[in-house]
DNA sequence: TTGAAAGCGCTAACAA
DNA sequence: TTGTTAGCGCTTTCAA
């Protein structure tokens, strides 16, 4: 795998110097065109690639995006995660740039890996995502002053630029559904708190049941963990209660398709017997029994969105739009009947 | 972001030249012991961190590996995708090498993905993963004598490095199994047969059978796509048939969650009136109703093995083993009862 | 124990 | 239209 051919082979080829080759190969303009095409063809005989990393360290520019992936738990899969990181890779791809990737628990660990890249210029801007009530990443980021474009919000600050879905609203849509359904016992699987899309979509949750006259009963919420098996076990315990709900709202899809195993342990008809709904609309979510209401977020479309803003903020363009909430979409199945 | 420090700086500051800056900062020991705490203590005061394109292009080495996941179909979502990612990933962090993500479809786009990683040098070696009977990746990296370490075996060649379940090994349990459980009327969901471990698994059934002295009658075999839809519509259609199987074996656990969710909408008892068995063992295995027999992958370790593979190839250290085959282990769960 | 100089492959300012 | 020169930040001979 040695001996790649580099400008300097293609110079002594033609009997011009390295910088007239480098002009030509860049189709520059004051280049001789029998000087260009004659460059071009050789390059091409030679098969000549340039060398990523001499432009890179020349351009003072990495034209990488980072994205690190928080793990929680150590049997991670996140089945947002592979169509988010397609949008992202295939945004990323269309305009020259590559994408680093890790995976790392929050924690000390976690900001090593973004103070080594970032400081190490391994890339040029960060995409944080699963954003967190108080999140050291854009702490860090932004007194760096490092580009990065988040998906997802805070509760500390708002001055940076992000794409998240409204998830307030999108809960509340679910809150006044289930209401309207004739619901009036409603447990909520949530989320842990310190993700602040688990605190919006609480938070919709209320208002919605609010916007109808009623209340959650905190005695009905419960707080697990990002997994179906996290889903199950609470679904259980609400279900065990003398009084279960009759509807069980779930903060996200993963969580929901955990209830919906306990109902259907217990024996329960889904959609008439137990309304369940979950969130996020994973591809999954059609593909329980009965499929699931729940709010779609359109995951790969925010990854290119966010990777196209990072872009945009790494080459210095002003943000058409720095914070973009989006409005999220209801989707009424069969888990949740009259 | 500008003014990273450099080098220079340092060697300014100490009023020492770079080369020695430099090798004090690698601890080598032809330098005074009070320059090297020194410059040490100056770096750490400045927040030196090396500016690793420039250490890379001088190296000669990206101290990248390349992945490229093929994508099928639009909205792409792999529930193993995640987790062999982490696998790769922190196996390549823990050896200091970073991770270069892309996705693309099968095809011309694809290789020209390749091409261009692996000509400019951006990565040092490739993991390829859901290998294709006939895989035009493995051909290109072979003849270019490019590193890699595949997921998976082809139909072409096995000269090559690689990491395998013995998937054969597998369905042939799962065969026995369904045999061994009464059931003769065994229906196959299977994978598009270039994939390779479509074609090892539909193998292992095929075999499998035969040993209890059964064949599979080639109506009852479908060949579908990598989701769950695929699975929904296939088994829909198997048991629509005047005479149904009794247990529908399926090439992956997306296929069998489809699966699942035909067999309920038919109102048949998932274990006891039909069986259904997945292979993979996902992580939602465990949480369809009722949870799954499967046989299991250890994902994560092998993302992590190949990820050392590939670096000890790069390195130039000989592999201990060259080619991994790992023994399968069949779970059997609820979705096959006697 | 230290430093000068060369070079990794490329781009660009400047001069010819 | 072309070439010379410098430099991106770093490592590594080689000589002192």
């Amino acid at each position: 795998m040695a001996g790649a051919v580099t400008i300097k082979d293609i110079a002594r080829r033609v009997g011009r110097s390295v910088t007239t080759v480098s002009r030509a190969l860049h189709g520059y303009s004051d280049v001789a065109p029998e000087t260009r095409e004659l460059v071009q063809r050789v390059a091409q005989e030679m098969g000549y690639t340039p060398n990523v990393m001499a432009q890179r360290l020349q351009k003072q520019r990495a034209e990488t995006l980072g994205l690190i992936l928080p793990t929680f738990g150590p049997r991670f899969s996140d089945p947002f995660f592979s169509e988010f990181v397609a949008g992202v890779g295939n945004q990323a791809a269309e305009r020259g740039y590559d994408l680093l990737l890790s995976t790392r628990a929050p924690g000390e660990e976690e900001m090593a890996a973004y103070r080594r890249a970032a400081l190490g210029r391994r890339v040029d801007g960060f995409i944080i995502i699963r954003t967190r009530a108080r999140d050291e990443r854009i702490h860090f980021l932004r007194q760096l002053g490092f580009p990065f474009v988040a998906f997802g919000r805070t509760a500390e600050t708002d001055d940076f630029p992000y794409v998240d879905e409204d998830g307030e609203a999108g809960m509340r849509q679910i809150a006044h559904h289930l209401a309207d359904l004739g619901h009036r016992r409603i447990g909520y699987l949530s989320p842990p708190l310190d993700l602040m899309f688990a605190q919006y979509r609480l938070e919709g949750l209320r208002r919605g049941l609010a916007e109808r006259g009623l209340t959650l009963d905190e005695t009905y919420l419960r707080i697990g963990a990002l997994t179906e098996q996290s889903g199950y076990a609470l679904a259980l315990e609400l279900l065990s209660r003398s009084e279960p709900p009759t509807a069980l709202a779930c903060g996200n899809d993963l969580l929901a398709i955990g209830a919906v195993r306990a109902a259907q342990e217990r024996g329960l008809k889904i959609g008439s017997e137990i309304a369940i709904s979950g969130f996020d609309d994973i591809p999954l979510a059609q593909h329980t029994f009965p499929p699931l209401t729940t709010v779609h977020q359109p995951i790969y479309q925010i990854g290119k969105r966010v990777a196209a803003m990072l872009i945009d903020l790494v080459e210095g363009r002003p943000l058409a739009q720095r914070q973009v909430l989006l409005e999220p979409e209801f989707v009424v199945r069969q888990s949740t009947l009259p």
